[in-house]
DNA sequence: GCAACTCTTGTTATGTTATAACATCCGAGT
DNA sequence: ACTCGGATGTTATAACATAACAAGAGTTGC
């Protein structure tokens, strides 16, 4: 049943859920790291927002849930979320948000509408590829962000 | 005379700064907008370091030579460079640093050391442009940022 | 001249995002 | 029981950023 709305179209988000939290735990036992309750309630909490969502927005649900309520009990949460690749950070928002395709190694890269805030992964091939190895330089990690209108803001900002 | 460290290259770093200067100095004019002493002098500031420097970096030199002291003064200089297209913001470093090619519409996009904090600036060309198209999204701006090791701190870290 | 306006700067206060440092807890292994 | 590592709890503070209002300087129109 679909339901909401992930990045710019409708899917169904119950599923979306549960299969994102069930390759957490395989991955997690995989490489023997602890997905322990406060990590995955995190994770589920950004995945059911199915948005970006700032830090202490987390923070605050966790404090509502009694799972904690200060600033170091989110961020340990995410940065460990985000190393295990189940979450990505975005930059240009200071904020967080579930990983669509967990478990499996890419370079994310993100179109955020500038109206309704919604947030879309997309892939992205090696930006910068070609340029780095001309002068030389070693891209470890990439951070590509596009602000933009989404298809369902387009017609309200008279395009 | 060649003198220091821009990106990861040398160069002539006072020809460098004059010509920024000048350029910002001829487009503002034609654009009817005011670089004033302040945004004349935040835009030198980071010309001479050649580097992303944070806002309250900037502030604290403002203060040094008594142009202001408070936060309001940084920031409302730095947007205005940023609107002009005279310095661009590294989202991932919460930093300023200045154009490299100064009243040219381009999209930016930045190599950033690990190591050393250099920072250079090269052009991509419109990364997600085809992805974009594909899911209806209209791209403004975009934010390409790539971490990693300059060719200078590559055999330090054992490449 | 001077009133009205715009642009810029000055200042106060506060909001938002993030981390250092240290204390405590708990389970695994011995 | 001991201790060691990983995780969490807590205090305090650092770092980044902006809202809101006051005040000056220059210019335009009268």
């Amino acid at each position: 049943m679909p339901q909401d709305t992930p990045g710019f179209t409708t899917h169904d988000h119950a599923a979306c859920i549960r299969s994102a939290l069930s390759t957490a735990d395989a991955v997690c036992a995989a490489r023997s790291v602890n997905l322990t309750p406060v990590r995955r309630r995190v994770l589920e909490i950004l995945l059911e927002s199915h948005a970006a969502m700032g830090a202490y927005d987390v923070l605050a649900r966790l404090d509502a849930e009694g799972l904690g309520s200060k600033p170091p009990v989110a961020y340990r949460a995410l940065t460990f979320l985000v190393e295990q690749g189940f979450v990505h950070r975005i930059e240009s928002l200071n904020a967080f948000i579930a990983c669509m395709h967990p478990g499996v190694a890419h370079d994310p890269a993100f179109m955020i509408c500038r109206s309704c805030g919604a947030v879309e992964e997309a892939q992205v091939e090696a930006a910068l590829g070609e340029t780095a190895t001309q002068s030389g330089f070693v891209v470890e990690q990439t951070v590509v962000e596009a602000e933009g209108l989404c298809p369902h803001c387009q017609p309200e900002a008279g395009l």
